[in-house]
DNA sequence: TCTGGGGTCCTAGGACCC
DNA sequence: TCTGGGGTCCTAGGACCC
């Protein structure tokens, strides 16, 4: 068992399911397994490219974001599915509940993959008992497939997972690096994409173990601070806690469609953004947070894609003052030509409960006055060393830091 | 056959303050 | 008399991922 658990060093899982929508399709419907399955999007209203297939498509070439128009043509006999997002997301809820039986060191990433810190579990197995384990439940209680990759840190467990699909168990360790991580094209690596992978090319760069041996000055100079980070996580080095709270931390709320046909009318963007900006209100009640930015996204007949954000003097929630935000940005930004998509997105998100205290410290600066507000705060800033906010340019501009709240709410009182 | 919708993180320049 | 340098905030956009 020691062997596994190194007294320095983490085990790590990436628990990553097999064409998601498609399995779980299939798991809800069995005619369909062993078929070629496409779940897609609406041709008819511009929507229709391929967001997962199932392993016969792929075997015909049907890939992902390829239009469904291509993927019948490579694929004659291709079943084509509208995404039913209220199954994935059940789905992905019961995964999670099997994984939490084993630690609470989880980080979900995705509806369909997550990571897993399991250094303190060795009373359970063996790492790749415990793997043998997990994918054995997904697969026997859901009817779905995974793949899990065991590694030291999050990045090679990441790497591994993609190595052998679908119900793989791969384990990479540290001096795998060599064989089974180096000789892999550049582009296969997590954190490379399209354009980096092109700049790396150019400096002669093809294959993980190139990039793990080049000369960090170059990577640094062409690809700024990413360049290093990259070149580390080729050399297996990678230090990036698993945080289960990650996926409470929210950083914006935002939602935007394609529109049936491009368009110049006015009406009909304001109709639109009307529509767009009451979802955003619905998703942002059920976190309860407000926004203090709202930026909108236009992109027009030709794909070129603005952003135009603006930091608003009131936190806002309600449909209408993201609707009038958004709207004084199209006003003020839009160049006439005929729109293909439409976005909202809610920014600097800040959860309900802190807004009303600082409401509260505002009301109390009115009934108190400013002297006894700040002596309160120089009380405070006495007791823990610092001021306990994160900054204070007048009393509506305060924002506590959370663990400094009750104290903060029990000296006010006192006073 | 033309390219969806949901996000995160990073960069870079200008404004502004000290 | 026209001028340094650091820090932070704000905005726009790029790159990447699923």
């Amino acid at each position: 068992m020691s062997k596994w658990y190194p007294k320095n060093g983490r085990v790590i899982f990436h628990v990553d399911m097999n064409s998601f929508y498609a399995s779980v399709e299939m798991a809800f419907d069995p005619s369909l397994k062993g078929k070629p399955l496409a779940i897609a999007g609406n041709p008819e209203e511009r929507r229709g490219i391929v967001v997962t297939s199932s392993y016969e498509a792929r075997k015909y070439g049907v890939k992902t974001t390829m239009p469904v128009g291509e993927a019948r043509r490579l694929c004659k006999d291709l079943i084509v599915m509208s995404p039913t997002f209220e199954r994935y997301r059940a789905a992905s809820k019961e995964m999670f509940k099997i994984l939490t039986e084993v630690t609470d060191m989880i980080q979900p990433v995705s509806i369909d993959e997550g990571y897993m810190d399991i250094t303190a579990c060795h009373e359970q197995g063996s790492p790749p008992e415990i793997a043998d384990q997990i994918q054995s439940r997904i697969k026997d209680e859901l009817d779905l497939p995974c793949s899990i990759g065991i590694a030291p840190n999050k990045f090679l467990a990441k790497m591994a997972s993609d190595m052998k699909k679908p119900m793989g168990i791969t384990i990479l360790r540290k001096r795998d690096l060599p064989n089974k991580l180096w000789p892999l094209p550049i582009e296969d690596m997590y954190g490379v994409g399209e354009k980096t992978a092109g700049k790396l090319r150019k400096m002669k760069v093809e294959t993980i173990g190139d990039l793990a041996n080049h000369h960090v000055i170059e990577l640094k100079n062409v690809l700024g601070i990413n360049g290093e980070r990259l070149q580390n996580r080729a050399n297996g080095i990678d230090n990036r806690p698993v945080d289960p709270e990650a996926v409470h931390e929210f950083k914006s709320i935002g939602t935007s469609t394609t529109l049936p046909h491009d368009t110049t009318d006015e009406v009909e963007v304001r109709q639109v953004l009307r529509r767009l900006a009451a979802k955003v209100e619905a998703r942002m009640k059920k976190k309860s947070v407000l926004a203090r930015n709202v930026q909108l996204m236009i992109r027009y007949h030709d794909r070129k894609t603005i952003t135009r954000s603006r930091q608003l003097p009131d936190f806002v929630e309600s449909s209408d003052e993201l609707f009038q935000a958004a709207y004084h940005q199209f006003d003020e930004h839009w160049n006439q030509q005929p729109i293909r998509l439409l976005g909202i997105t809610a920014q600097d998100l800040v959860e309900q409960a802190e807004v009303t205290q600082q409401l509260d410290l505002f009301s109390y600066q009115k009934h108190a006055g400013k002297e006894k507000l700040y002596h309160v705060i120089d009380t405070l800033t006495e007791k823990y060393g610092h001021n306990p906010f994160q900054k204070l340019k007048s009393p509506s501009d305060a924002r506590m830091t959370t663990s400094f709240q009750k104290d903060f709410l029990d000296d006010f009182k006192n006073n």
